[in-house]
DNA sequence: CCTCAGGACAACC
DNA sequence: GGTTGTCCTGAG
């Protein structure tokens, strides 16, 4: 078990931000995570959070996982101080970090993502481990599914992928799973640059610019990445409509995607919550 | 019944 | 290089 007292650092704020697919809330203020084949329970408190795992798990895997040596206090601070809407955007949601997820789960899970939302995207990616996954049972007892490799995926037809309610993205997994086997520059991904990153993601099959971003975003830590879907598109065009400043947040822009992503996502639904009662 | 949710791709012009 | 139709599914 370890417990670490840390400024921006929020459970919650991390699951609603679209950025994870299999991290869950369990109870209230306890929350569970699927990734690097293993399965990590997690409580929110008041100052802290505490992780149940090992201390050498926790350090090896991770701090960096949750990207624990990036200040984004001091991405905060480097905010338009007369841009009222974005430090609204960025104090609410001052908790968000930018995971360091798995490259080929990433791949598959924003394929998934395109004209669909995060609740049936949860869902899909969810029976897709559990038909193709490894079943693995943590210390405590529970069982959970690994998410399949690439190797498996190829073997799969796109029949059984289409019985996961993957609809026409089966083709792109099935096609995108039998690229993956035969790409030569897979291990390159980690020395890419963003813009050489971005345009090699887009060799695979149902992997456009957007969806090329997200994944540079959350499984290649480039934080210049900033995928701009239907949704932010709006945004943009509300709140920004002589243009978004990208040369003064351009290393960090993907941090700044994520507070107005979130942002603007839950207060709709506070909206919503009001007007239901 | 239709529309839309965090798009990509091919087939055009 | 820009525009348009098509592709699944489930919720509203």
């Amino acid at each position: 078990m370890v417990e670490i007292s840390y400024k921006n650092f929020n459970l919650q704020q991390i699951c609603d931000s679209g950025q994870c697919f299999r991290m869950n809330r369990t109870q209230e203020n306890t929350y569970q995570l699927i990734a690097q084949e293993r399965l990590l329970k997690m409580e929110q408190k008041e100052e802290s959070i505490v992780f149940f795992c090992s201390e050498k798990e926790w350090e090896e895997v991770w701090r960096d996982y949750f990207d624990l040596d990036t200040d984004y206090e001091a991405i905060i601070k480097t905010i338009d101080h007369k841009d009222d809407y974005l430090q609204r955007a960025a104090k609410y949601g001052s908790g968000i970090r930018i995971l360091h997820q798995d490259l080929w789960e990433m791949i598959i899970s924003f394929i998934i993502s395109q004209q669909n939302n995060i609740k049936r995207i949860r869902k899909c990616i969810q029976t897709i481990c559990e038909r193709f996954g490894e079943k693995k049972t943590a210390e405590d007892g529970e069982e959970y599914f690994t998410f399949p490799t690439p190797q498996t995926l190829a073997r799969v037809s796109e029949e059984e992928l289409r019985q996961c309610n993957l609809g026409y993205r089966s083709r792109y997994i099935k096609k995108t799973a039998e690229q993956v086997q035969t790409y030569e520059k897979w291990n390159q991904f980690e020395v890419f640059h963003y813009q050489e990153a971005k345009k090699e993601l887009m060799k695979f099959c149902g992997v456009g610019e957007k969806v090329s971003e997200c994944i540079c975003l959350f499984a290649l830590q480039k934080k210049q990445a900033f995928p701009v879907d239907t949704h932010i598109r709006q945004v943009l065009q509300r709140h920004y409509p002589e243009g978004f400043p990208f040369e003064r947040y351009k290393k960090n822009a993907g941090v700044i995607q994520q507070y107005i992503f979130y942002y603007d996502l839950t207060k709709k639904e506070n909206k919503d919550i009001g007007q239901n009662r």
